[in-house]
DNA sequence: CCAACAATCTAACGATTATTAGAATGAAAG
DNA sequence: CTTTCATTCTAATAATCGTTAGATTGTTGG
């Protein structure tokens, strides 16, 4: 075989890649399965479009060798083939961040005011949770906390955030953080921890972009 | 605007990221100027394709804000936009490697007996160029070794690798490296030093894989 | 065995994209 | 000022991709 041929196939096989995160859609179901397993009709109602086109996207996300899948009675239930693809992920997002200003317009732009943002260096972060000086918590459903989730948070799913209230003391300081800076869950606990008096920030970082800063994640802990 | 509408914004934009890199001969092009800065002329030599559509595809990778390019004289120099554009191109071949058995068999195919190949961890290898046990050699182009190589390497591009040998002593472990494990430059450098009763190997990394592993890389010596 | 459900497969449409050829720009050199 | 050279821009074609609709597979529960 010669040079040129091979070249060229090396180079092919690593923009499989390239094409299976050049798609929005991809891209947003590769953040979900980032979150922990996911099936075929969970995925369908978080992106809220045909269930035809999500599989069709599945499909190719599959064909890059990007997620796998395995059958529960029903069910597809589709996970990450492995970790690096959350890494992936991330730095594609970061990239796109740093290269692109129409998006950082955009997120900013998402927040409104900017003091909603926490500040606080991710080690520092840490400290203060382990001091009990913040309360980090999750507002992912609970089953996305189980996969995976940042050190001392408390599970606060948005859904049943009310109910958790009372368990949430008002002398302390909030930290919400859901899963990355394109999720909204943290923005609507802020707004809704504040109309209640609450002093809170989002975090921006997913527990993706904890991991892949180098910093330590929790997972397990089955009871509900 | 509605929070789906933005979401989707969102996703689209890092998607932009994504379409730059889904093309083999736009990979191609970020691996070359992650060596460093080129012409147009320099990278369509490489490329062994049409100037016009190499001009195509660098438009592409300009519109995504991956490269930049400046004017001198007739000439157009482009270059990465950021350092972490190399660790993406480097990421996405890992993910390759790691989830397209086709690419590892490719891979394996091309080197031929594995002994070429360097199997020691980069911190032994780091610390055997140190105390002199191992020469590195850099065979790339002299201006890419200029722009930045691996701690202790030596300039000996193939192109000329003959005049080098005979200040390469016989005694001493070589170890080449070149653009990373996709260039062929240093497998060439093996088969030639072999050849003359050389022990030598390649090592698969490149400057920016070995930058992306946390290694430290030394630049300028603008001396001839 | 049949109905209900989750998900995929097939076929088809319109919208992008890669690639090529030809014309146009912009700098340098005679 | 004209020619030359490096590069880009424009237009056009063929191939690929996203999306939708309809038929199909495989599983559960009656």
């Amino acid at each position: 075989m010669k040079k040129r041929e091979l070249k060229d196939l090396l180079y092919e096989q690593v923009a499989r890649i390239g094409k299976a995160v050049s798609s929005p859609k991809r891209l947003e179901l590769l953040e979900l399965l980032a979150q922990g397993e996911k099936s075929v009709e969970v995925l369908t109602a978080e992106l809220a479009v045909d269930v035809k086109l999500v599989s069709a996207h599945l499909r190719a996300l599959r064909e890059a060798g990007l997620v796998c899948v395995r059958r529960e009675g029903k069910f597809m239930i589709y996970r990450l083939a492995a970790g690096d693809v959350a890494g992936l992920w991330v730095m594609l997002r970061q990239v796109a961040e740093t290269h692109l200003g129409e998006l950082r317009t955009a997120l900013n732009h998402l927040s409104g005011d900017p003091s909603r943002l926490l500040a606080t260096s991710r080690a520092t972060l840490l400290e203060q949770a382990r001091q009990g000086d913040v309360i980090i918590i999750d507002v992912r459903p609970l089953s996305e906390f189980h996969t995976a989730h940042l050190p001392y948070a408390r599970s606060m799913p948005m859904a049943e955030i009310e109910q958790h209230l009372l368990h949430l003391p008002l002398d302390k300081e909030i930290v919400a953080y859901c899963r990355g800076p394109f999720c909204f869950l943290a923005d609507d606990a802020v707004t809704v921890l504040q109309s209640k008096g609450y002093r809170v920030r989002k975090l921006t970082d997913g527990v993706s972009e904890w991991q892949a800063a180098g910093f330590p994640v929790e997972a397990g802990e089955v009871a509900a």
